[in-house]
DNA sequence: AGGGACCTGTCACAATAGTGTCAATAAAAC
DNA sequence: GTTTTATTGACACTATTGTGACAGGTCCCT
């Protein structure tokens, strides 16, 4: 799933511009001419992430800003805003409005795309990141390599992706359902109980080098221990 | 509870500045003045916000950053970093470590103050979104713990179904009743007298850390000390 | 094609943990 | 002091979870 950008702008030559770099990085795009367009877009097709212009036609970069957060589906929505304006008051104002980021025209591609690389990493944790660390379990996740304490532990695909998905979310408990779906996927049907089998091979493997790191959480499912 | 910020930055004059500002705004300041005692604050008392210069003596800013990142307890600790360096370069390695703002020295407190606030903002809600505190008994939902004065406590489901009712409500009375409707559901038939029993379980748990904080109001229920 | 080494999903049974009731006792109200 | 209401320990019972065994599958190697 392709990460989508929504970009609020006006002027046409920045819209180009901008949908040129995102493009070439993987992002999908869409824009907007002015802010009643923008709140259009997001209404129906929520973005994940806002470039908002700070001065649009219609309805204004600030506004958007506030509406979006007023909004419970969008309350989460990274918003970086772009603005011709590079004096303090006006930053402020956008940061306390609930912008995330801020940069002014005219900025350098190579920073925006790493702006919003990094407001996106808060986002989706475990995007961009190649090894997780829980403990003393490490996972790379590009070598599809798991340590304990130091020692190399071998465990089968299914085994993996469960505690890939534990480790991204430490402390959490998950039921077998969620399990499955997260795990599994949502269109393959096997026992509930099967969960219970697997959760038990990962533990046997992680308890070969320390303590059992899995909670079992009665009644309702299982947790990493956090 | 007061948010807590950890500033690594060695030069004392600029220490002192944010803090003096950070404590005007009632946050909980920490100063670490090179990197190790930066990991060393990190590890042992995890901040809710990291201030932290590029350039430290000891272990630099970025590989801090690094390391936070890496480290699944605290994957999600914001941070912000200062800087001199005005150069484009290192704006974006730094963001592309995964700082969550950058901002560089000489720089404005109040535009930092701001930049601090909408940084929080974002990861607040998180925090504090599914844990529920009443007195020194905290309860968290998505872990299924509970902990009273920092102790971990072990409750059945029922117990933790009820005492998740009773947080919900501190101090509100409920009718036995009541109790069976919210907790075992309006389907169940059991006996009435087997709230008091949970009841009593409940507070066995919750007595072996401190004071019984559960009343019992004659002729009419139970309630949590609000 | 055949043989292994490895994974998977299920099942049945064992091991635990948690539940509801009751009766005896304690505490409060009158 | 009697009556009413709440606490608590014991216990049988139920529900939930852990686990070894097993019958396919898949993939690789020869």
């Amino acid at each position: 799933m392709k990460i989508h950008v929504l970009i609020a702008e006006d002027e046409a030559a920045v819209c180009e511009l901008l949908r040129y770099n995102l493009e070439r990085e993987g992002y999908n795009v869409s824009v907007a001419n002015d802010g009643e367009e923008a709140l259009l877009i997001i209404e129906e097709n929520t973005p994940d992430l806002l470039l908002l212009d700070w001065m649009l036609p219609a309805v204004p970069g600030i506004e958007i800003c506030r509406r979006v957060r007023n909004r419970a589906s969008t309350k989460n929505l990274p918003i970086i805003m772009l603005t011709a304006r590079a004096e303090e008051t006006d930053r402020i104002r956008g940061l306390d409005t609930g912008a995330d980021d801020y940069i002014t025209k005219p900025f350098s591609t190579v920073e925006l795309m790493a702006r919003i690389r990094a407001v996106l990493r808060r986002i989706r944790p475990g995007l961009s990141d190649d090894t997780i660390i829980v403990g003393d379990i490490t996972m790379d996740r590009v070598g599809h390599t798991v340590k304990r304490d130091g020692q190399d532990l071998h465990l089968g695909p299914t085994e993996y992706r469960l505690l890939d998905h534990f480790m991204q979310h430490p402390g959490r408990v998950f039921s077998r359902e969620q399990l499955l779906d997260a795990v599994w996927g949502t269109d393959v049907y096997v026992e509930l109980r099967t969960v219970d089998v697997h959760v038990g091979r990962l533990r046997k493997i992680l308890k070969s080098v320390g303590e059992d790191p899995i909670r079992t959480v009665r009644s309702a499912g299982y947790a990493l221990k956090g």
